[in-house]
RNA sequence: GGGCGAUUAGCUCAGUCGGCUAGAGCGUCUGUUUUACACACAGAAGGCCAGAGGUUCAAGUCCUCUAUCGCCCA
């Protein structure tokens, strides 16, 4: 085994290993229910960045318990389209080449896009499996694959069947520079500083004392679209104008002056311009009041012939010239800075234009019902549990979804226009003939469906629905839905909703979300900013399995995470140490391959305490995953490999190997080949390399990826033999502080005499050679007790005995009797606390009876060890 | 405007039924080629757990308010 671990040399290879055998494949038990994670598809519109390694990491480390724990599981992986962001890149890519979509035609240009998906494809799945990911590659599944587009048009059509689809002229977000229509959730508020201006409106019956009433908008282009001014019904300054007209400035139309609701009325003037097809509450009070509707703009958000003398300027240039044109009529009265959000396009940051169109929706009101049962019932648990307030929020309020786009790249809209009839046939097959009159003369909608359509059926859909397949039976509803915390409503919450319309069973029964990850700063990774890292850099300079521990180790469910170079370092430290441990312990290999332990009783007592620990770890570990505490989980682990193996039960071992003894080598490979199992999970690649190199051959199974998860051990549980080792350490380590603080050199080996305290004697005798050897001592002398103390020495007055350094030369001790009074004082103190606690009748007799028990051995030690200092005090005079 | 989260050591963060003198990694300081590991070992320093009030025998943890930062929704 190389001294360092060397990732590079290793991770391809094991990759290759669990591939040839199929382990990531499950096999169907009936009887056994599986474990089964849908993967959340990556869009093909670019690679993988360290959100994804994220996911990845966590749906890895779930899926490789379960399987351990010998469920048939399943990790099923895919690929989304993408629609309007791939559409997007592959423009710019086309623009780069001075080409649009349009000059291509839509046959060419989605040859390009499958192309463009094709490659981006085999670097997804590239980089999955450099991640580790144990993912069932032989049921991957791309949206468009013809499965789950099937699994589309049957949902269109079921959902326009039963009038949840309908097609209507509706307000919508319209993107200019993508020239298609949005849903609210693509649709991004930024806070911008704009202004509010105030024009004049003239009245048509103008009275001596009011000529014009005087509105307030942020928009003063799309006056030009405007059908009413309207005020608040309970406003009484504006009350005798309702039922009056005004005069539109520019285009001089009249317009009449009415009372709605929907107006605040201590927004600017109290008055608004209406314009019903350019501003989603516009739209609601021309519906209720029954304006007419005028879009002033084209699709590509300049004005048109609507708007008169302005046709054909760009919104904003017109929105300039407006206003010069009311300052030179005398109907600007002022205009004021105003921060206000304004809708951006979340793929090309664009200002989205609201405007009336004719498109298709998703009636969600009837849908959102069940999806809040499920969760309120707890039918679907989320976590962090703070997420179920914010889908239920989103959910109460839910609005209808307009699904339709106006790009090529999607599934197309399976609905058909009869050139004859003019009635549409909806259908999942291509129909021959109008549903209507039999006509073959039909149009295709030109749109296809919004991406999260689809995903949204992808529990369902990826397994085989709308066909009863034995996939569907065995694995659906699928267990957890892991994902970033960012789309729950694009994803998590559409998903909830369409699988219990489709299948009447929830997707999932856990969803976990995760936090995002930043950079160090805290900044979002994105590529304009620049500080993206790929996670095949982070692979290439840490390994895998240090990227991996640190990402899940380093987060905590719901809670964003700063990655830095420092934090893989840490892990990529802790891959070595595990290499290095392996590496001490396979030393053994050859004198007693056996791992056989023997009834504990009868082993050392560092033995029992390692393998105690070890037992204890066990418990605490698959009882932190059982509840998807993967951070803790991890921790858990790495403090007792690194923390209590590697810095004392191997320390200690060396003391019998080095006498030639290889007693503790059972032990040795049995704790580390349980850590290898309990950490498989969160790094793969080099605990299967360790156990292929240092266990194969003793264990039946061909791969530690498939080897049983550790069980708890109840028999190796030893208080006892902890106590005592607790005792030990704590020797040491006050030897080791003081060796330290007096400048000790390392090297040197020094004298010291042990006075145990009462019960422990047995456990010092035990123990003397591995204190001697950890303190680095030349001869440690046991004392009866009430033999009488050296007086040029340190003391050391410790729970489990008094330890005397006689160093003449290095003790001070006027510094002496300063430092212990120091102790003392610290003890007093505490003492004090506890036996205030103690006394108190309320603590004693409510509180639990352990806490109480442990209080009161606290208290008698605190007081045991206070008196042996003040004796030593008093021996030392003064 | 409505809602959610964060605030713990110099930095990044754990701390999930309230119960040890609040932990880790990194950084800092001191020392070390102790034959698994300098990607290491040994030791040390460093915290009024944002502030104020409350509940409780007991609060970093629960409740109320305040401040600062961040996010989501409208």
């Amino acid at each position: 085994m190389a001294k360092a671990y060397d990732p590079k040399q290793v991770e391809e290879r094991i990759y290759q290993l669990w591939m040839e055998r199929g382990f990531f494949t499950p096999r169907i038990e009936p009887g056994h229910s599986p474990f089964t994670i849908i993967m959340p598809p990556p869009n093909v519109t670019g690679e993988l960045h360290l959100g994804h390694a994220l996911t990845a990491t966590i749906e890895d480390i779930m899926t490789r318990w379960h399987r351990m724990k010998g469920e048939p599981t399943l990790w099923l992986p895919g690929r989304d389209h993408a629609s309007i962001a791939a559409q997007v890149v592959l423009e710019q890519q086309l623009a780069q080449e001075g080409l649009n979509r349009h000059q291509l035609g839509r046959g060419k240009f989605l040859e390009r896009m499958w192309q463009w998906m094709d490659t981006y494809s085999r670097i997804i799945i590239e980089q999955h499996k450099r991640l580790g990911a144990s993912c069932d590659w032989t049921r991957e599944r791309f949206t468009m694959d013809d499965g789950p587009s099937r699994a589309v048009r049957t949902t269109f059509l079921r959902l326009y069947r039963k009038g949840l689809i309908y097609r209507g002229e509706r307000i919508i977000n319209w993107c200019p520079r993508c020239a298609t229509a949005l849903s609210d959730l693509e649709v991004e508020h930024q806070e911008v500083l704009g202004h509010l201006y105030y024009i004049h409106y003239p009245l048509e019956e103008p009275a001596a004392d009011r000529k014009s009433i005087v509105v307030a908008t942020t928009r003063p282009e799309t006056l030009l679209g405007d059908t009413a001014v309207a005020i608040h019904p309970g406003d009484e300054r504006y009350a005798p104008l309702v039922g009056k007209r005004a005069i539109l400035p520019v285009l001089k139309r009249s317009i009449p002056i009415i009372a709605d609701g929907a107006v605040e009325p201590g927004f600017g003037t109290g008055a608004v311009k209406v314009t019903p097809a350019h501003d989603p509450v516009d739209f609601e009070i021309g519906q209720r009041q029954q304006l007419p509707s005028i879009t002033v703009m084209n699709l590509d958000a300049t004005m048109n012939q609507e708007a008169g003398p302005y046709e054909g300027w760009d919104r904003f240039a017109c929105r300039e010239a407006i206003l010069e044109d009311l300052k030179g009529e005398g109907l600007l009265e002022k205009v004021e800075p105003h921060h206000h959000a304004v809708g951006h396009c979340v793929r090309c940051r664009t200002p989205v234009e609201p405007m009336v169109s004719k498109q298709w929706f998703v009636s969600t009101t009837p849908l959102a019902g069940p999806a809040i049962e499920a969760v309120t019932q707890g039918r679907i648990r989320i976590i962090p549990e703070h997420f179920v307030k914010i889908y239920l929020n989103w959910m109460e309020n839910i609005r209808d979804w307009c699904i339709s786009r106006q790009l090529w790249w999607g599934h197309r809209i399976p609905v058909w226009y009869c050139q004859d009839c003019g009635q549409m046939t909806v259908a999942v097959d291509e129909p021959g003939e109008c549903q209507h009159c039999r006509s073959p003369h039909l149009d295709q909608d030109p749109d296809v469906l919004d991406t999260w359509f689809s995903s949204a059926l992808w529990p369902h859909s990826t397994l085989g629905w709308p066909q009863e397949t034995e996939d569907f039976r065995y694995f659906y509803p699928t267990s957890v839905m892991e994902t970033g915390y960012d789309i729950i409503f694009f994803w998590v919450a559409r998903m909830i909703m369409m699988g219990l319309e489709n299948t009447g069973q929830v997707p999932f029964r856990t969803v976990y979300l995760h936090g995002l990850i930043r950079d160090e700063r805290g900044d979002k990774m994105s590529k304009s900013k620049g500080n993206v890292l790929n996670p095949v850099t982070a692979i290439e300079s840490y390994g895998t399995d240090a990227l991996r521990f640190t990402l899940a180790t380093g987060s905590s469910p719901g809670n964003d995470m700063k990655l830095s170079s420092q934090r893989l370092e840490a892990g990529r430290n802790f891959a070595n140490k595990l290499w290095n441990a392996a590496r001490f312990v396979a030393g053994g290999v050859d004198t007693q391959p056996s791992l056989e332990v023997e009834t504990p009783s009868s082993l050392p007592v560092e033995d029992r305490w390692i393998l105690s620990r070890l037992q204890g770890l066990v418990a605490r570990v698959d009882s932190l995953l059982e509840d998807l505490q993967f951070g803790e989980a991890g921790r858990q682990v790495h403090d007792f490999l690194w923390g209590e193996f590697c810095d004392w039960y191997i320390e200690m071992a060396k003391l019998r190997l080095e006498a030639g003894g290889t007693t503790p080598v059972p032990v040795l490979r049995r704790v580390l080949e349980t850590c290898l199992r309990l950490l498989h999970p969160y790094m793969p690649f080099i605990t299967e390399e360790i156990w292929q190199l240092v266990f194969r051959s003793q264990f039946p199974y061909p791969a530690l990826v498939v080897a049983p998860f550790p069980a708890t051990q109840e028999g190796w549980s030893d208080p006892q033999a902890e106590e005592e080792l607790e005792i030990v350490i704590d020797t040491v380590r006050a030897i080791r502080n003081a060796r330290a603080e007096h400048r000790v050199p390392a090297a040197k080996r020094v004298t010291a005499l042990l006075f145990p305290a009462p019960g422990t004697e047995a456990a010092f005798r035990h123990h003397l050679p591995v204190i001697i050897h950890l303190a680095r001592l030349d001869t440690l002398a046991m004392e009866a007790l009430s033999k009488e103390r050296p007086k040029a020495a340190l003391a050391l007055v410790l729970k489990g005995g008094e330890v005397y350094l006689p160093w003449q030369e290095l003790v001070d001790l006027d510094a002496e009797r300063r430092r212990l009074k120091a102790e003392t004082e610290g003890l007093e103190k505490e003492l004090a606390h506890l036996e205030q606690r103690l006394a108190d009748i309320n603590f004693t007799s409510r509180a639990p009876a352990h806490v109480v028990d442990r209080e009161r051995q606290q208290r008698d030690e605190c007081r045991d060890k206070l008196a042996r200092i003040k004796s030593r005090l008093s021996q030392l005079g003064r």
